[in-house]
DNA sequence: ATTGCTGCAAACTCTTTGCATGAAG
DNA sequence: CTTCATGCAAAGAGTTTGCAGCAAT
């Protein structure tokens, strides 16, 4: 994997914003300092940084994915208004997938948990 | 809302079974009787019936939506080889909501819970 | 020099929608 | 008759990809 430019900007600006902007805002943000870069390579940069490891890739807010420099766990809440992603800060509560092993016999290797919420800035 | 045939085989079909299909597979599925439906009002009729709370619209598993028949509630399982997806019967978990609301201050309106298995059949 | 990345545009997948016709009330 | 639903095909939204040229090693 050689170095780009292009690529450095996205991962860059992805660490430095805490919202969980989707492709089109990481190409219309970038195009502010980087005119040229194209939304090609943003969905290019941003499938190898996620499958990578580097970066998060969120499904299942809205239709768009969206994606998260911040890569230590936590889970995320939508607000039901504005539709925005906040972070929660709690560790991953692996007590979920025992009480469904133990009540079900079914081994769980994981979950995905997303909280729907009013986010401040709404109420 | 008025009768229609092609709406009643779409909602039989999905109550009779404890897959989860997609629209196109509820389309396949269906044309085997009813022959003559077409994929648009196939997608019309799980949009409206997902809306009216007859049926239930899940997203976030695979790219595209599934549909269940089923609308008491549940959680769902993805299984990480094959991608089908199967239920979890157990009551929805209000204590990882105030667990939330207790140590973040946030109020949960919801969650949305999917977990990441190996299915019987690929064990 | 060789490989990998880019910009561009076209293609792809899933889903929605406009329209003229046909079924329901 | 009037309204709503259908079949069909086209359009829409989000994302991926082929290709020729340029940047990195």
């Amino acid at each position: 994997m050689n170095y780009s430019k292009q690529r450095e900007a996205i991962q860059k600006y992805l660490f430095s914003v805490k919202t969980h902007p989707t492709a089109e805002t990481v190409y219309n943000e970038l195009r502010k300092t980087n005119p040229d870069i194209s939304l090609g390579t943003v969905y290019r940069n941003l499938d190898r940084l996620s499958k990578s490891g580097d970066i998060l890739r969120l499904k299942g807010f809205g239709e768009k994915d969206r994606f998260d420099g911040n890569i230590q766990h936590h889970y995320h809440a939508e607000c039901v208004k504005c539709l925005s992603v906040v972070d929660i800060f709690v560790d991953y509560m692996s007590s979920i997938d025992n009480g469904i092993k133990n009540s079900m016999g079914i081994d769980i290797l994981s979950h995905d948990l997303k909280f729907n919420i009013v986010c401040p800035k709404c109420k």
